[in-house]
DNA sequence: TTTACATATTGGCAACCGTCTATTTATATG
DNA sequence: CATATAAATAGACGGTTGCCAATATGTAAA
């Protein structure tokens, strides 16, 4: 992952709505409709929102007729990592 | 960590000469004037992106005479980590 | 095919961000 | 104190971002 890859990360991580878009997945695939009623924003606004997770690929999308399924990407607790090894240094560590 | 200070730190994340200077910073404490001499950028833009990374908690600063030494932070690690934990689920791992 | 609904795209606006030049502040030294 | 140097602050400018209303697209069902 280069520096533009990991600007674009950042930036999708930075903005509170799309934080609690990721809490929301967290526990598992959320269809769009139901993310639009915890958050106080528009349709077109999270249709923005869940453009830029994908893009970055932390979140995955499946097409189910009508409906958009999000889920957090598989491999993005492993981009997140690579951000702390390569620009900040120490090892991957278990920290609990 | 609240979703504001995360905002804060993956905002100041989210800049290719800051992720540079982070890199910079990996192999241990530098003068600001020594991060000049490796970036493309003017005095008061370096003050201005050291002063978002020291604010979120990345780096850490001395001061020691006329010179402003910077490093990265000691918790920064666990910041990253905390993210991963807080947003994308899956408790801390150890991957490589 | 027509209707209904879920989602994406467009276009516009205010706020924010990265950068610069100019200036100020802080510190050391003659 | 006067001078020199390192860093911070102020102000301005272009580009980007988050938001919305309006519209378009895609999909299912009548």
């Amino acid at each position: 992952m280069n520096d533009r890859e990991t600007v674009k990360l950042c930036k999708a991580l930075a903005d509170e709505n799309r934080l609690k878009i990721l809490r929301l997945l967290k526990n598992g695939e959320l269809c769009a409709c139901h993310l639009l009623e915890d958050l106080q924003i528009t349709q077109p606004t999270l249709s923005h929102h869940m453009k830029l997770l994908c893009d970055c690929g932390l979140v995955d999308y499946r097409k189910e007729g009508k409906w958009m399924h999000y889920s957090i990407a598989e491999n993005a607790h492993e981009k997140i990592f690579a951000i702390n090894a390569e620009y900040l240094g120490k090892e991957t560590a278990n920290d609990t």
